[in-house]
DNA sequence: GCGATGTGTCTTGACGTCAAGATAAATCGG
DNA sequence: CCGATTTATCTTGACGTCAAGACACATCGC
């Protein structure tokens, strides 16, 4: 019996021809992606960066050397619009972790490319967010993990 | 191989020594969520209400006659902050959906009361939101469905 | 070549959110 | 009773986000 359900208690007391079957389900997802994504940015905070600042960076290490990638891939890697892309950049670039640079083939377009300071930042970064990531997922053990990805995954699947 | 896959493939090529097997896990919740809630939003739009609205409304009408809630009591249930909480008492206020009263009992709060033109949009909204979380979900059959929610529910459990 | 169309990026304006602190009223201790 | 403390709500300021549109340059068709 916990929230989810007493939300759902108070529904079938209230409206009980409702069909709340997936109101439970899709309520837990989006609770539980609130408090992971708050435990997740405390971590980062204290390297700095927020989890969006976070995701930019590691979109750029990720892809390997020399960590250039234009606005329009990495907006394609975030789900985020354009505009929102452009404040990131702004602000990466204000402190310093990534630079703009021209790009050579398409003079449109520009490369965003990772400083030394931003790879230093997002190597240190990032080996401490697996770490919190792994302490979030304690409460499940192994086969519970697999159970959950697996069915995240089909899930997923549906929107992407 | 999905797009969370790629990621996971980029990391171990670039840092082979990460462990990332809680990675994967996270990052499909966060994209998940991010997709359900732009769903969910789109169909309270054409009801004139946002996601944040809706979970208000909703809180007083699932608490029963004569749905009225302190705003403290609406926080407690709806994981934002008071500020938070006050922009979304505001703006229902301004739509005429719901009005504050005087708390009898305690000068120093105040009651937030749905309105009659409030209970009809949020009667209306929850019964199209209900049927569109059903199609969300539609991907997986009953077993999956409840797997799911049973695994949502432990891993929940840790948080609140 | 060159005008029309397409594409990549940035700007603008409106919201939603939080943290921290201000304000007002109830309650507690003596 | 009355000052001190606690509690409930609101205010402020800073961010992050999006949608829609502006702008600059590339490319296509003639």
């Amino acid at each position: 019996m916990d929230r989810v359900d007493r939300i759902l208690q108070q529904w079938a007391r209230e409206r009980p021809e409702l069909d709340t079957r997936s109101m439970g389900l899709l309520g837990r997802m989006k609770r539980l992606a609130t408090h992971l994504g708050r435990e997740v940015e405390q971590v980062l905070q204290s390297h700095g960066l927020s989890s969006s600042s976070f995701d930019v960076l590691a979109t750029l290490r990720r892809s390997g050397a020399p960590y250039r990638m234009s606005p329009g891939d990495l907006l394609e890697m975030t789900m985020v619009s354009s505009g929102t892309m452009t404040n990131r950049i702004d602000q990466l670039e204000k402190s310093g972790l990534v630079e703009r640079v021209i790009n050579p083939h398409d003079r449109r377009s520009v490369l965003i490319a990772l400083t030394d300071k931003g790879l230093g930042i997002i190597d240190e970064a990032v080996f401490a967010h697996v770490a919190n990531q792994k302490r979030l997922t304690e409460t499940l053990d192994d086969d519970e993990k697999a159970a959950l990805d697996a069915l995240l995954r089909k899930f997923l699947a549906a929107f992407e």
